[in-house]
DNA sequence: CAATAAACGGACCGCGCGGTCAACTTGCTA
DNA sequence: TAGCAAGTTGACCGCGCGGTCCGTTTATTG
């Protein structure tokens, strides 16, 4: 029974306002800026920073937990959608602009993250899995294609443009374009190796 | 005028011990792994490390830079293939191939690199830009993509699977398959973003 | 085989990191 | 508005990193 009691004004501002700077140093700067940095962002304390979140990584954890869930929310919306291969083209499309700019990256192995992510990945993994299949029976996607490789591929587009130097925001729509014309089943050709059990 | 005498035998080995020392570290554990550690791989002391390569980063660059030229070398004797299509197809399954494992990616920005790898990269880019020429010419890939287009998608394979935790080591194949039927003209549908200038 | 320059190695340095703590400030409540 | 728990803060700690340096070892060569 953790019967949390609220949290002061000042300190919920706080936690608000270390989280917003923590997307944005992560954001534009990579995942190992330091704590330093992101609290000198939030015009805050350091000590304040590990009174809110005991780690670097709970701090991610918890901006990750937000993003997967908002995320999950989305996919659930579009799991009734008329047309299953839209909702699920839409469903990247929202993923891949969610987590614009750097990697945050959902996919890591499980140890390294929160119990709380790992639960909310695994729903959210679900969802997809759903959406995928709605779309192959609705025949928008190849058949051999499975969830697995949705998800795996999912981050795909914003990887591919954090390489070039100054791209345009949207410039992950083209590749999304090209990858999701790779999962339909137009032209399709068999596909050398098994999908993973994985994720 | 650097008129470099030839290195002593004894050099010359540890040299060689060293780049495949790194490369396998840097292969396993990512590019953060210490220069101490490598050292240790490879049986020497850190202090000779650093007297082969000025820095880590030089180190990185001497490794990287062999790896782009082969793979210049391999793209250019695929430029008269009789099929371009299956050629780009052959160049890609390489390129995945030979970086296979972690990334080491070569689409970094200019400035953290020396100017030997940038050079040998845009020749690279280059090759590929006239591998995806021939191949558009032949119809084997959709008229709207472009050679950069290829470069940023490159890596893509590997950084996919480097998410799935015990990955079969040629899982990358399935994944250059669904991009490479995403790249073909087949059921294109059209891009909503130009292609960059850039690479 | 002696002489010598080249190569080696590991103790050492300074830095910046994630994380701690005790003195101080402040919002809440009776 | 007094009292106090909750919250804040920045100096501080230990660590491991990239990189240096110099006493020692070793390949080469006349």
């Amino acid at each position: 029974m953790t019967s949390t009691r609220p949290l002061r004004a000042d300190a919920a501002r706080n936690r608000r306002l270390l989280l917003a700077a923590a997307a944005e140093e992560f954001a534009e700067r990579g995942l190992d800026v330091s704590v330093a940095d992101i609290a000198r962002r939030a015009g805050l304390g350091k000590g304040t920073l590990f009174r809110h979140f005991a780690t670097k990584d709970d701090l991610l954890a918890a901006i990750v937990l937000d993003r997967i869930d908002a995320l999950n929310v989305v996919g659930e919306q579009l799991l009734d959608a008329a047309d299953p291969g839209a909702a699920l083209l839409e469903f990247l499309t929202a993923a891949a602009d969610q987590q614009r700019q750097r990697d945050l990256s959902f996919l890591q192995e499980a140890g390294e993250l929160n119990a709380d992510v790992i639960r909310a990945r695994e729903q959210m993994f679900r969802t997809v899995h759903k959406l995928v299949d709605r779309a192959r029976e609705h025949g928008a996607v190849r058949v051999d294609v499975t969830g697995a490789d949705v998800i795996l591929l999912m981050c795909a587009p914003n990887y591919v443009t954090s390489y070039v130097p100054d791209a345009p925001p949207d410039l992950w729509q083209r590749y999304l374009a090209i990858i999701f014309d790779g999962l339909r089943p137009e032209g399709a050709h068999p596909l050398p190796h098994p999908p993973p059990a994985a994720p």
